[in-house]
DNA sequence: TTAATTTTGTACTGATCAGTATGTTATGTC
DNA sequence: GACATAACATACTGATCAGTACAAAATTAA
């Protein structure tokens, strides 16, 4: 290497990321990218590849994220069941204090490219299994602990929980009356006995 | 009048419906729409005006259509838990024997267009409220029959059942297992006591 | 048959798309 | 300091985008 690169590739590919998310990959030009990259466009073909390359890394780069956050919210409450109503509730308020509202990228993603596209079909879906499998081992720590009585499978209540979460995310992009998405949150909630 | 259409407008736009349907606003051209819709470009524009309002008009008649089937289902069928049932593993079945798996063109459009053109996060967000007050009936109608006895909100329980089929639907773009869903389904149904 | 009017098909518009060729600038190696 | 190398900015490529101008064709009214 003989001239070193003027820009960060992560704080880049972050910029895409959230472009992305916001957008969708459709809706976002190479155009938007550069400007909000702070890069020119040779700049991106040479450290990122094409477009869709591109959004496959700002892709990956969010479920990193995502499932971290997930996990931190998950271990970091004494309760888990209040942890899972804390996940809930605080996704609504997140959604409801951002215009737009951009949900979820790997949600969004699954809607926009999954049916057409079997790369983002499969990691979209490695995305929810993951989710579910974090979901269910918060679910047998409760039980074992004896938070949780209940007769359900842990597995089952667990995939309940990401369509829900799934569910919800996707209906807050519409806008609906908080108690809505209230009501449904506390009956989801009643799962959990 | 002097000249007559050629083509009829009804079998135009359920083509243009289709095909947003399948895939999205965005991804879908005015060429793709001519061809499919077998018409040519001036005459969309002088029948449903220029791509956005087309798209809405798709919008607003598969609303229509999906209303429809959904009351159509509840109501044709003896039990309620049954046909809640049936709602949820039909849709499953249907998902899984088509590819591209189309999901719900409403559920498609609250994802890329609702977040960024307030038609849409009306358009799409009444429609959900209908949903949900149609599951709403049903329910009163099985507690009133005495084939529910829950002490829940039927409403709050509609509302729930309207997130948990958003959750499905998209969820199913991604393709997982069939036990993934089907024990969601299980699951879900257990809060019909 | 002629005039008026609307739909039709063709071909075009300027704008924007994703991607790239090219020459300049900056750095490390010798 | 000369040379090799890689990143940079600019400007371009052909393709495609949504939307429209225009003239030919088709129909009804007179």
């Amino acid at each position: 290497m003989v001239r070193p690169r003027e820009f960060d590739e992560e704080q880049a590919l972050d910029a895409a990321m959230r472009l992305f998310w916001e957008k969708g990959y459709e809706a976002t030009s190479l155009s938007d990218l550069t400007s909000r990259m702070g890069i020119q466009r040779p700049s991106i073909y040479s450290a990122f590849g094409d477009k869709k390359e591109l959004f496959e890394s700002a892709l990956r780069k969010y479920t990193k994220m995502h499932a971290s956050q997930i996990r931190n919210k998950l271990q970091h409450n004494e309760s888990v069941k209040e942890a899972f109503r804390s996940l809930f509730t605080g996704l609504v308020n997140d959604e409801y204090n951002q215009s737009p509202n951009k949900g979820c990228f790997c949600i969004n993603t699954m809607v926009e490219l999954a049916p057409h596209d079997e790369k983002f079909e499969i990691l979209t879906r490695e995305h929810q299994m993951y989710l579910s499998a974090i979901f269910q081992e918060a679910l047998e720590r409760a039980i074992h602990s004896g938070e949780l009585t209940t007769n359900m499978n842990p597995k089952a209540l667990a995939q309940t929980l990401v369509v829900s979460l799934i569910g919800l995310t996707v209906l807050l992009k519409s806008r609906p009356n908080r108690s809505f998405v209230d009501h449904s949150i506390e009956t989801i909630l009643t799962l959990l006995k």
